[in-house]
DNA sequence: TTAAATGCAAACGATTTGCAGGCGT
DNA sequence: ACGCCTGCAAATCGTTTGCATTTAA
């Protein structure tokens, strides 16, 4: 937030400041994910943009969403937790700090936010079953290493 | 079978209360997944269940993880969104709640919960740059139709 | 001119599926 | 005997990469 309450940059900026080479084409990909509706994956942003520019390939977009993740400009659930791991539904419900650098995973438990998403669940009239929190960013060493 | 629904009941009986046939390996499968340390993903859990019985192959370990998240017995994150989805984060950040049954998304935002979620992160002395929140049930209306 | 960016297609890793054989009831 | 369960291998899906070409500073 700037000083006037108001999120200034956009994407491109953000990337000029990262040193990042604002091409026409990753310009376009940017404007995309910008102004999608929810949470878009790469096939989805890839139509969006073709729409604007035939000329793109598959290839340029997954290149262009690694760079940016690679600077900590985008980032989403699976990224820095690529694929399947499973949870023991056994065990005592518990949250999820992950480590989008070194993919370590802390666990930890807090009355108050269960008893938050009880209330929301509750709130919406939704009859509540499940339910997963992950919190991603860098843990102590890697963000020492910075 | 548990003589009462609240102790602890483990994966292999939550199977057979969904009707599951639990075979001998099935019943491997469940045993690695409950005893595994942290969040083990397919290949590990099948280098483990391997280890108990060698005959046991990949598709076996696949489909036995697909039943039970089709039963709601495992969670994993092919729960939710399963590759690849990014938030733009110059858009103010929300959580979800997803109905199981008709897939609908319903978003909302809770002051308190952004302020925990913060807190934890400091806490374990993690730099958050995003988290998630998807809360499973059902919807209203598929609550109503059951 | 030269390094970076791109499109295409092939490669790749994770997951799914078709099929033929096995097993339990 | 019948239908569910399984292993194997091939297919599929999302993503990455090698290479030749284009683009832009």
């Amino acid at each position: 937030m700037t000083a006037n309450g108001k999120t200034a940059k956009n994407l491109q900026e953000i990337c000029v400041e990262n040193g990042i080479n604002v091409t026409l084409k990753r310009r376009i990909i940017l404007d995309v994910i910008e102004n999608a509706k929810g949470h878009p994956d790469a096939s989805v942003v890839y139509r969006l943009a073709k729409e604007k520019d035939a000329s793109i390939g598959i290839a340029t977009v997954y290149r262009t969403l690694k760079l940016m993740r690679k600077h900590h400009i985008l980032d989403g659930p699976t990224f820095g937790h690529e694929h399947g791991h499973f949870e023991n539904p056994t065990k005592e419900h518990h949250d999820h700090l992950v480590c989008t650098s070194c993919g370590k995973i802390v666990e930890f438990h807090n009355k108050s936010l269960e008893k938050i998403k009880a209330h929301e669940a509750q709130k919406h009239g939704f009859d509540m079953h499940s339910h997963k929190l992950e919190i991603f960013g860098l843990c102590p060493a890697c963000s020492k290493n910075r």
